[in-house]
RNA sequence: GCGGGCGUGGCGGAACGGCAGACGCGCUGGACUUAGGAUCCAGUGGGUUAACACCCGUGAAGGUUCAAGUCCUUUCGCCCGCACCA
């Protein structure tokens, strides 16, 4: 062993010693107690950034702490390999999306490695595999047996850039999610998973969620917009139709004065045909709908609203009320119309005034009157009824649940509640993903793959060119099958799954990831799974997350799963920032994980990473401070190199034979392995673990200039050893290294993690602070264990004290055992 | 507009309601050196002071408390999410 601190030399030794010994590898059992961590899989882009270094690093801490401390862990690593990307460096380099993958897949397998993180690679796998979406596409074919999987004609974003449809939790503020090109609106067949199903128990089944931050809950929650209201009919006069509109606000179904669809609205077209109307509304229709979602849905977006004619009828007061189309009513939403109520929704008063409908007051506040002519705003706060037949004078809460009993009863309407979530859109017009295995037969119709058939394997040989459509549907081999059905000659489902659904299973798949018969052992899944400690980025809080939890939902109905959710803890790292901003290339301002590795080691880039801050805060990157943790590792090499042979071999040694120097030694060891414990396990605060062992790095300084004369070996000896223990889950090269050359036998990695003796922790002596109206005046350093009586005595008695106090009236002391004693007088 | 988070030295950040600023960076001084951008030691929130000391300080303003960065109310600024949801 160098005297000097060799980063290259120490981390490829060790890593490839690890690998040699498969040190990392899990069992599929044990009698330990098990400890699932997973990182969030990365897409292969190439090469990996520092947000991933950020995530893998501490996931690895995790995993190295659990393992430490006895449990039995799962710590996998695998690849999200289906994407876009790939088939964009297709189009522009002509390389194979396959070959391009696969590529950066090595690479990236190789930077993982470069750090160190302990990953049982004998798990690994890549979703664009065979072996793994054949049971993508046989899931698949589970939801579509249980009625969950369904195509439908619809009005679909799609995203012109990327050629391709996009789920509704893949269009963000209007804007695709992967490229930001604004998203328009298609009527095309596609597929969709009915995860609105499993909207409430989704919204439930958060309270199960302990683990999980607020911040992600409220989003889901938010996502699912869960509202309760009533529906209610109106008769579309002069026809033979009835609007149902859907509200939250059944209390002022009085006030009513005209009714709204939208420009989609199926009855739209019956209404207007063959009016004095019909071609002004038509035109009007036509432009909403070319309108993207984002000058659609704006909230400054002007509201235009146009009369059709017709009119419908209030069931409750019999009244007839204009039908009018805006552009503000979303089809997707409730029923697709909504009730003018202008004296009580603030939208629906600045469309009045606008238009000139009737302001009709039905909710009176205390106080005076509102005046419908005068008001300048809605009333939307709570009141007594007026103007509503029967219903007056009861306060509007009380009449929500009275007004729809009474319209259930009478057959005019209903408790109904809506969710903001809709039906997952599941089809991509692209090559890069699993096929979804479903072949049209003029026949039989739409026909599932069978089982015994999967995979539907992707073709190699495929034209890629950006037209809108899938590549395959211009590849006759895959495009012509034969009927499972009939026999006869039917044509493949050309679209492709998104990619969200590769990655709503594949914690799942890591448990028996070479499972050949099912997509996994339901033994293994059950004795691992729910994830214990899931970690990654909280831009994934709706998308990713959300829909795994639908998918185990699904499985656990579908009994092939034994838990309702995927991932007991959720940690959501924050970003990595550099000069306050996100690390980007167009900002210029990338530090590469690769750059400084290099340069000062993986130890050294794991450990300012979890030294900056916190994980759930952002963190700004500083190539001084990331110095510092280089420096700080040197500092620990030199403390341990130059007497690694003179430790004592022994390490045990009862506190109580220990004074002055060494006892102060021995406690500070054990302080800080009970403040290592409690930081890494109660709440996840690297920062200040790492803070710790510095500290006790700097007072072994200071030990180990004590004439030797005066030190206790064995005092020593525990010390380096904690420290070492306390660093590895953090450093593991270096720790591995001079735990080796201090004369251990076996990884420093396997040890178990060190406990602290209580005994040690005790202290002779504390200061306590002595206060005179809650202002510091003094500290006495005292004997521990003094009652309150004692310490109030000691502090009357200090002269310093009794110069201040003098001549004034005490008017209370307050002692606080052990810290302090604050003497009010005045 | 709604929801969430964050405001603490020059910087990243610490502080069960009980000594604000741990630890690290940076800076200043010293030691060792031919040299130091290596290493070691010491200092480092602001102000008054020759010094002992004292005063002021956690975005701002109030409040609760013997005691507030921490709890409550109001307010300002920044960041993130959602946004005509009927």
């Amino acid at each position: 062993m160098k005297e000097k601190y060799h980063f290259e030399e120490v981390e490829k030794k060790w890593q490839a010693c690890w690998e040699r010994d498969d040190l990392f590898s899990v069992p599929d059992f044990s009698d330990r107690p098990k400890y699932y961590c997973l990182e969030m899989f990365p897409y292969p882009s190439g090469k990996l950034h520092m947000g991933h270094v950020r995530n893998y690093s501490i996931g690895d801490v995790v995993a190295r702490f659990k393992t430490m401390q006895g449990y039995h862990v799962l710590h996998p690593m695998g690849w999200d390999a289906f994407g876009l990307p790939a088939e964009n460096a297709a189009i522009k380099h002509g390389i194979h999306p396959a070959e391009w993958t696969f590529e950066n897949i090595n690479n990236m397998r190789d930077q993982l490695k470069q750090l160190g993180i302990s990953y049982d690679w004998n798990r690994e796998f890549a979703t664009c595999h065979p072996g793994y979406y054949t049971w993508t596409q046989w899931l698949f074919l589970q939801l579509f047996h249980k009625g969950l999987a369904y195509k439908k004609k619809s009005a679909v974003n799609w995203c012109p850039d990327c050629a391709t449809v996009l789920a509704n939790e893949q269009v963000i503020g209007g804007c695709c999610e992967r490229c930001t090109a604004q998203v328009e609106k298609r009527e095309l067949a596609q597929w969709f998973f009915k995860i609105t199903d499993y909207a409430e128990r989704l919204l439930k089944d958060m309270d199960l969620l302990e683990g999980w931050p607020e911040k992600v809950k409220i989003m889901q929650n938010h996502w699912i917009g869960r509202s309760e209201g009533a529906e209610i009919d109106f008769k579309v006069d002069g026809f033979n139709d009835t609007i149902t509109v859907y509200t939250t606000r059944p209390d002022t179904v009085f006030g009513v004065t005209y009714m709204v669809l939208a420009p989609e609205h199926p009855l739209v077209e019956k209404l207007i045909a063959g009016t004095e109307r019909e071609s002004e509304i038509r035109e009007f229709v036509r432009k909403v709908r070319h309108l993207s979602e984002i000058d659609r849905t704006s909230a400054e977006a002007e509201k235009i609203g146009l009369p059709t004619g017709a009119s419908c009828i209030n069931p409750l007061t019999g009244e007839k009320v204009p039908i009018l189309v805006a552009n503000y009513v979303l089809l997707e939403y409730g029923t697709g119309c909504v009730m003018g109520v202008p004296a009580h929704d603030q939208r629906d008063f600045e469309f009045a005034r606008k238009y000139n409908y009737q302001v009709r007051v039905v909710i009176q506040p205390p106080g005076p009157d509102l005046n419908p002519d005068t008001m300048d705003a809605a009333y939307e706060e709570e009141g007594c009824l007026v103007n509503s037949g029967q219903f007056n004078g009861i306060p509007n809460t009380t009449a929500i649940k009275k007004i729809t009993s009474y319209l259930e009863q009478e057959a005019l309407g209903r408790f109904r509640v809506t969710y903001r979530l809709r039906d997952w859109l599941i089809s991509r017009q692209r090559y890069w993903g699993a096929p979804i295995p479903i072949v049209y037969c003029d026949r039989c119709g739409v026909v599932p793959v069978p089982e015994a058939e999967l995979p539907v394997l992707l073709p190699m040989e495929v034209e890629f060119k950006p037209t809108g459509q899938s590549p395959l549907a211009e590849c006759p081999d895959f495009v012509d099958a034969v009927c499972p059905g009939c026999g006869g000659s039917a044509k493949r489902e050309t679209d492709t799954m998104d990619t969200f659904m590769c990655s709503s299973w594949y914690y799942f798949r890591f448990t028996s990831p070479r499972e050949k018969e099912a997509p996994w052992d339901k033994d293994k899944v059950d004795y691992w799974l729910p994830v214990d400690q899931y970690i990654g980025g909280v831009e994934h809080a709706i998308l990713h997350l959300l829909y795994s939890r639908f998918f185990t939902k699904v499985l656990y109905d579908l009994n092939l799963v034994s838990n309702q959710e995927p991932f007991t803890n959720l940690l959501t790292q924050g970003m990595v920032l550099k000069d306050g901003a996100k690390m980007s290339k167009s900002k210029g301002n990338v530090v590469s994980p690769e750059d400084i590795v290099a340069r000062y080691g993986a130890d050294t880039a794991r450990l300012f990473i979890l030294f900056a801050a916190p994980p759930e805060r952002d963190l700004e990157w500083s190539d001084q401070a990331v110095e510092g943790c280089y420096r700080f590792l040197n500092r620990v090499w030199r403390l341990v190199a130059p007497i690694r042979g003179t430790l004592n071999k022994s390490s045990r040694l009862p506190a109580s034979n220990l004074v002055g120097i060494n006892r102060e030694m021995r406690r500070l060891t054990h302080k800080t392995i009970k403040k290592v414990t409690e930081d890494i396990s109660e709440r996840f605060n690297f920062n200040t673990s790492v803070s710790a062992i510095m500290e006790l790095v700097n007072a072994l300084y200071q030990y180990k200039e004590v004439p030797e004369t005066d030190r206790e070996p064995s005092v020593l000896r525990e010390a380096i050893d904690a420290l070492l223990l306390l660093l590895a889950p953090f450093a593991p090269h270096i720790t591995e290294e001079l735990w080796q050359s201090t004369g251990h036998e076996g990884s420093i990695h396997l040890q178990p993690w060190p406990a602290y003796d209580p005994e040690a922790l005790i202290e002779d002596e504390v200061t306590i602070v002595i206060q005179i109206n809650s202002r510091v005046r003094d500290r006495l350093l005292v004997p521990a264990g003094l009652t309150v009586e004692e310490m109030q005595e000691r502090a009357m008695k200090d002269p310093k004290v009794l110069k201040l106090i003098e001549g004034k009236k005490i008017v209370k002391i307050i002692p606080v055992p052990g810290k302090l004693v604050n003497i009010v007088v005045k």
